[in-house]
DNA sequence: GCGATCCTGGCC
DNA sequence: GGCCAGGATCGC
């Protein structure tokens, strides 16, 4: 469910929960399958205050002041919502509650149970196996255009929008913004990396940081199940061009989308204007 | 590099 | 009942 601008904009609707001290964590017992032992989650985070949220890619953290950090990925039906005061039962699939001091919670709902729940010990999270595996922030301003396109050409079978959906080479792009970056790029996503041209590669990235800054501007794209921290929706949804609009026109006129599937998702697309 | 696979829920 | 869904890993 959620790329980068929604988790972006899950973290700073969280804002509130800096400083909010830890006095317990329930897990369900169908908490998801990939999940670090709750004993060592507890042991990272109870008793202690929050210091801060972060982000890298699609990921969260939760940041003790103890120094470790909760690392939330929310797969395809993760929400994380912040109630004050909490209800007496929370909704279906709530696989872990934080109950601050306060009487505030905060809780992580997933019904798929895609999303994986871990830690990280370090400041620069390399301890923690799905940090370790992620390419640079797509808007990392750090990331420049030589780099991007060397980690590109070390995959030069890969097709345009297997290249996006890559979280190696680098991160935050999801199936939304993916369609989206590659209709701004104007780049057929079928097309192979090695048929790709130095600044083909280099406008993709500026397309994708463009993509990816108006979803966080419009607080992400709420097509069913999304919601920030607090509850509300965003309205990127009524900005994008392509995604989800097969047979209609782009959002800006110029051609007809159409949807194919590749790696075993839609992609949607303009053959009029990508190339 | 590709397809199958992990899950539940909503919609036709 | 079948198909689809903001994801990513794993085995061939």
């Amino acid at each position: 469910m959620p790329e980068l601008p929604e988790v972006e904009t899950i973290r700073r609707s969280l804002k509130t929960l800096e400083g909010r001290h830890i006095v317990r964590l329930d897990f369900s017992s169908l908490a998801p399958v990939e999940t670090t032992q709750p004993r060592h989650i507890r042991r990272a985070l109870a008793d202690h205050p929050i210091l801060r949220l972060e982000r890298r890619g699609k990921y969260l953290l939760i940041r003790s002041a103890q120094g470790g950090a909760l690392v939330i990925h929310l797969g395809m039906s993760g929400r994380l919502t912040f109630f004050d005061p909490p209800p007496k039962k929370f909704e279906n699939h709530t696989h872990l509650i934080l109950r601050f001091e306060d009487g505030s919670a905060l809780a992580y709902q997933d019904a798929r149970r895609f999303g994986t729940l871990s830690l990280t010990e370090s400041a620069d999270g390399t301890d923690n196996p799905f940090l370790q595996r992620l390419g640079p922030d797509y808007i990392d301003p750090l990331l420049t255009e030589e780099q991007f396109i060397a980690r590109c050409r070390r995959h030069p079978g890969l097709n345009l929008k297997a290249l996006t959906l890559n979280q190696g080479i680098a991160s935050g792009l999801g199936n939304i913004y993916a369609c989206e970056a590659l209709y701004r790029a104007s780049l057929d996503p079928r097309r192979k990396v090695r048929r790709s041209k130095n600044s083909e590669l280099a406008s993709l990235l500026e397309a994708a940081r463009q993509s990816l800054e108006l979803g966080i501007k419009h607080g992400g794209s709420s097509l069913r199940d999304y919601f920030d921290g607090l509850g509300n929706r965003g309205v990127m949804k009524d900005f994008l061009q392509v995604y989800d609009r097969e047979g209609q026109p782009t959002l800006d006129g110029r051609g007809t989308v159409k949807r194919i599937v590749q790696q075993a998702r839609s992609t949607f697309f303009c053959p009029e204007v990508q190339r």
